[in-house]
DNA sequence: ACCTGAACACCGTTCAAGT
DNA sequence: ACCTGAACACCGTTCAAGT
């Protein structure tokens, strides 16, 4: 009975987890899904927007109840997936402000910093989201850099004792350092326009 | 007598300011150069490496008297050719650290505030770096975006009038709020720190 | 040292044709 | 509606061979 859109984007989803973003192609999709590359283009146009299809599904379930704990969650999702923080940074990149996660990043903000406008809380947000993606994208890669070399030297892939300060506990501690750091120079800027106004 | 390295790194921004990334290949610079595509072999061992030295090369002139102005610089240095800001970022996060101008930036930051530790500063280097490729490339984006549109609405390519908040100047000043954003956060960090410590 | 010529193993995308 | 088969116009990279 056929493939659905939501077949092809999950196939996508498991060829890019499984053999990285540099071999994600529709070609290889198509062979997962046992089809033709050109029977992919009946449930999407291109290449391009089903990439962004694969970004919308990795971030879906990122909620969040606060700034930092939706900065959190988002940056846990983009890592579960391999190469996930390239997709998603590459993806919202593309469609300035099209992102539900943007939006809802400038609700929290205006929540918490209630004399916020508007403009200034999307604004804020995509400070914050700058932030996420390429802390997250440095992380995965480095993560990734680790695997490799262990995996290289024969040991187990989750052996300790790497680069001093690149743990997954210490790239933890230095992203939620950034988002403090950002939300504190918010918080500071908010006051020194409200006592200038 | 033969091409050398850097003739094949000038052809190759040559391409990209003038094509775009896209259409950057190795076989276009081969072409730029009179000579076929094994010959950029002789040169370059490969393509990433090709266009690492292509940001390099971007960025050299890059210095900058504080933080501010670095980031300013770096931007402006970026924004100067066509899908700059991608290779530029891109080649960044390839090699974490390896970058003369995170080293700038975070000694820059250690002169400005003067109890950072050196890791501290290279930490807040690259939570400042994250933020400038991110709103670059966003810019970057956004302004080919509206040379197409006006392109293709056979306006001259330098019309004014485009969306609300996105004019050149826009751009400018939001970059500079969120500069000035993190350094004020880091300012406050700071603060808290050495008053608990 | 620097380059050519030819090949290899891929890409994304289109399109007529099938069921 | 969904897919096949075949093609088009490309890629990055390697390698023997030339000068």
């Amino acid at each position: 009975m056929g493939h659905s859109r939501t077949d092809v984007v999950a196939a996508a989803l498991r060829v890019l987890d499984e053999q990285g973003l540099e071999f994600c192609s529709m070609r290889r999709v198509a062979a997962a899904l046992d089809v033709q590359p050109s029977a992919l283009y009946h449930h999407v146009p291109d290449k391009q927007t089903l990439l962004a299809l694969m970004a919308d599904e990795m971030v879906s379930s990122v909620r969040g109840s606060g700034p930092a704990e939706l900065c959190r969650d988002l940056r846990r999702a983009m890592l579960a997936v391999r190469d996930g923080a390239d997709v998603v940074a590459t993806a919202s990149a593309y469609r300035l402000g099209a992102s539900a996660v943007e939006a809802r990043l400038a609700e929290l903000l205006r929540e918490r910093f209630d004399d916020m406008t508007p403009w200034e809380a999307v604004e804020s947000a995509r400070t914050l989201l700058h932030f996420v993606f390429g802390h997250t994208q440095s992380t995965q890669m480095l993560l990734q850099a680790q695997e490799f070399a262990a995996l290289a030297a024969g040991r187990p892939a989750d052996a300790a004792a790497d680069p001093p300060g690149a743990s997954r506990a210490d790239l933890e501690a230095s992203f939620d350092r950034g988002v403090a750091v950002i939300l504190a120079g918010l918080a500071a800027r908010l006051e020194v326009v409200s006592a200038s106004g």
